[in-house]
DNA sequence: CTGAATCCAGTGCGATACTG
DNA sequence: CAGTATCGCACTGGATTCAG
């Protein structure tokens, strides 16, 4: 823990500029997006799939999600979108570089959980099991 | 990006434990959460902080969502909670190994996002000025 | 000071129907 | 196939009030 100024009553972060403070909550939060990360995921392992077949990979997934969710990847750069003008329509997604480096970033989350899980598990079990008070 | 065994038309994530997709998925989601990326972070860089000090240093948090997010926390084990038997009641939030850990694994994200910040700007400006089809 | 409980407005999301 | 548009509910979270 960084050790604080002795008698340091200022505000915190004087160091973090409030724009990548909003940003990374931003991405986070739309990483965070049941969604998102599922076609994160889904592109990152598939490479090129179209509407449909993100469709077909999360069932669970609503069209209207999957739309406004591929839309915001895209405005964002994170995928890119062909639309190639034949009938019937067929449009394919793929992630940018910029898409697969977010991806990335991730893995240092993903195997935080993996080496966590039962640890988290374990504390709520603990917490749950608690006399109420 | 992962090659796909060829004719395999079987489901994704043959290798990924569902549960870990979920746990990934919902501590994701839980420090996505706006009040929750902002207390990891005071208390990391903070120590330990009481309800009211922690407060303070979230102005825009309510004291419901305050509450709860601690509450949660501290049910994941992400943080500890020690309540001092005095009046008026003194009680002080901590992050345990897990919460720094969990806070740490988040780094290369930030890093991401710090460096991508404007990049992905740009693709947003892009998006916007596309010719609106 | 810390927190629980209640009320209420905003909205995210699914379901459905329609278009090119 | 790949969307857009509309409706309606459920949930979230803020403000407020009460309590130990």
């Amino acid at each position: 823990m960084a050790p604080l100024a002795a008698g340091n009553e200022s505000p915190a972060y004087s160091e973090i500029d409030p724009k990548v403070e909003a940003m990374v909550h931003e991405l986070i939060g739309r990483v965070a997006d049941k969604w998102t990360l599922l076609v994160l995921e889904e592109l990152e392992e598939g490479g090129t799939l179209r509407f449909t077949e993100l469709s077909r990979k999360i069932p669970a997934v609503s069209q209207k999600m999957l739309t406004q969710t591929l839309r915001q990847m895209e405005r964002d750069g994170l995928v890119h979108r062909t639309v190639h003008p034949v009938v019937p329509p067929k449009v394919e997604y793929c992630l940018t570089e910029l898409g697969h480096g977010l991806s990335e970033s991730f893995c240092g989350v993903w195997r935080w959980v993996e080496g966590n899980l039962e640890a988290v598990e374990a504390a709520r079990k603990e917490f749950d099991a608690r006399p109420s008070g």
